[in-house]
DNA sequence: AAGCGTATTAGAATCATTCTAATTCGTTAA
DNA sequence: TTAACGAATTAGAATGATTCTAATACGCTT
């Protein structure tokens, strides 16, 4: 994500927030920054370390608090996972699909053609009678660079039965 | 799910488990055939109320350790949330689309042709370099029975910012 | 500078899941 | 039938991400 993009981003979110009365707040500019600033898709703990290195005193609690009112606004993704915590995507906030590595645990957006997830989500409402609202496309399995020396994470998951 | 298809799917998870050196003990029938018996995707406290029902003394331990064996042996399919519990897939064990619904919370199987999931994962294997072991395609919505009369499960996920 | 509403905080609470260590069960072989 | 061994089961504690709570601090507006 190039510097242009990436502050565009940024101003989108900010944007959305304020229509809904929220104030940006130096933490919170900070939490949207963290966001976007890595490809990894950061969980919520993860967050709050990027932040902490320029607020110390900030809490976890603000992180999700920030977080949540980005999901209800649609301006971040929620990538749940019951094993371990829950990663956020708020480059691009629409349903795509994602490559999860069972190994070092790394979630990354698959390049290949996304479907076209709002047609998508059109073409199921039509065929099921849901009211379908976001789709969650996600490849598990083990990533080029565990697979070449295989890491701590993978002896993890080995253990778990994967791998 | 019938009657014989019922009975064959069970022969075939207890036999996977056998395979294993794993002791079908009576209890663990009673787990396999409380997950085989309802189409709502049993989460494990579900589960452990079905086997109670028979052996009131069962702790929610042994269901977890049988679904584990389960997993392990790809005879039960693991369908994670996050911010509620897992829900569980015997009927069908391979990668599958489910619709899952905000309001009730419901995880039905989807009917549409479903993609062909061993290909699939074969495709993005080589699109991507990873090894693909499985997918998880999830449509989220609201569901007829929500759409047309909301239930208490409805207003909660409106609270949630869904819906 | 006062007042008001939102943001933030630390820590407690929740809840699904996993772990632990002790007990019981099932099976095999004397 | 019984002894013995490994696997299954148990209750309850531990874990860890997330949410809640009630008190405090902050940032506007006037």
């Amino acid at each position: 994500m190039d510097e242009a993009r990436f502050r565009m981003r940024l101003s989108e979110m900010k944007a959305a927030l304020r229509d809904k009365g929220v104030v940006i707040t130096r933490k919170r500019a900070k939490i949207l920054e963290a966001l976007l600033a890595s490809d990894r898709h950061p969980t919520a703990s993860e967050i709050h370390e990027s932040v902490r290195a320029f607020y110390p005193g900030t809490s976890l609690a603000t992180i999700y608090n920030t977080i949540d009112i980005l999901k209800e606004t649609g301006q971040a993704l929620e990538i749940e996972f019951s094993a371990s915590a829950n990663r956020y995507d708020g480059r691009i906030p629409v349903s795509h699909p994602h490559l999860v590595c069972l190994a070092c645990e790394k979630v990354e957006d698959m390049d290949a053609a996304a479907p076209n997830a709002p047609l998508e989500l059109e073409r199921v409402s039509q065929a099921t009678g849901y009211d379908i609202v976001r789709l969650r496309t996600d490849y598990y399995g083990t990533c080029p660079d565990c697979l070449r020396e295989p890491c701590a994470g993978a002896a993890n998951a080995a253990e778990r039965g994967f791998a």
